[in-house]
DNA sequence: TAAAAATTTGAACATAGATTAAAAAATTGA
DNA sequence: TCAATTTTTTAATCTATGTTCAAATTTTTA
């Protein structure tokens, strides 16, 4: 690869950097081509330069959010351990995401209305492959007898809603840690596939 | 009440029950004052003599459900029944809720991105006294020994983010039907509570 | 039925951002 | 160094809806 190619890339990437940060705080809809470029110090027509249009740009966004994500997730999934071992790993890794990048991870957001049709079909392949992951863990739990569950998609959807769902209303200035609500979270996926 | 006063609310109310159709159809956003004229043979100028603005109709939308939502589980709580009967019953109430009132139900929407300064106070007392009536009901089992739960809050927060979570997946042609799921939820919330 | 009041229309207006493109500036490399 | 290339700026344009308001229409009232 050329220096120049290197170096777009290291700018785009830059770029996305600013966008992810823009849109964690203010959304998709709030946060402005003008806000992001003034973040790097640059005009909002420079963006243009690198990418297509603000679809696409925050269509990576989620894209970059989310395979990071789902990296963490397979590295928890490789590591040794019992299922339940495994499955606390992933429910820190998952919660961590939802809190700290709230808006470019959320998972909660209505792909078909967000981005176009293009990029449907790479999202939600990614969405499905994440929450994969889950099911695997919670199989493997079944095929050892740690776990038990008579729907265990039903099971893995309860997981994630209600994983998800903390990012509504956590406050780091809560009564609560996150690391303890990660704890008590944990605690109580592992209830539900005992 | 004077008759003309009656006819006003009348319409208000055809006005927004229009809204809601097209907002659980599009969105908040995707929901165009010209649509949610045109669903009335009606043209978008006249909206305004019922309501000031469109963030004070899409408001009003909110309120409507969430309020009709409240006054179901509501009534649920007041049936007879065990602690667990009862949650059954809400879990169900909710769950229809989520799925089919979509988006004007949606307690997922920041409350912050979407309502202005006077909205939002009501709307998130809104939502706080429907959660309570899970809160209500949880410590009622609680206090009959029915329910245990070291974090009731916590477990709340997990049994509604669950619930919530449907309407990201649910398709009404699944292979289960919403009465099957409604089943499954109630048990494993009832699980979690055991 | 005719004046007054209430309602609806339609067209103009406002505006917030996204997008574009030509010119300017910066960088590269022979 | 200086011409070619890449990158950035600037400012104009576009677009989609929300919003307004005077005029037209419909309804009510006396």
């Amino acid at each position: 690869m050329k220096l120049s190619e290197k170096k777009i890339l290291k700018k785009k990437e830059e770029i996305l950097l600013s966008a992810i940060t823009i849109v964690n705080r203010k959304g998709y809809d709030g946060a402005t081509m003008e806000e992001i470029a003034a973040e790097l110090l640059m005009t909002k027509g420079s963006l243009y330069y690198y990418f297509k249009n603000k679809g696409d740009l925050m269509y990576q966004c989620h894209n970059l959010v989310l395979s990071q994500a789902t990296k963490e997730l397979e590295v928890n999934l490789n590591e040794e351990g019992t299922a339940e071992e495994i499955l606390r790993k992933m429910v820190v890794t998952h919660i961590n995401y939802a809190i700290e990048e709230k808006e470019t991870f959320n998972l909660i957001i209505e792909p078909r209305q967000m981005f176009n049709e293009e990029q449907i079909e790479p999202v939600l392949k990614l969405r499905k492959h994440y929450s994969s992951l889950f099911d695997n863990v919670i199989e493997k739990g079944i095929a050892t007898g740690e776990f038990h569950a008579k729907e265990p998609i039903i099971v893995r959807m309860i997981v994630l809603g209600a994983m998800n769902w903390i990012q509504q209303w956590y406050k780091p200035t809560g009564r609560m840690t996150k690391e303890e609500l990660e704890q008590y979270f944990a605690d109580y996926i592992i209830k539900l596939l005992k």
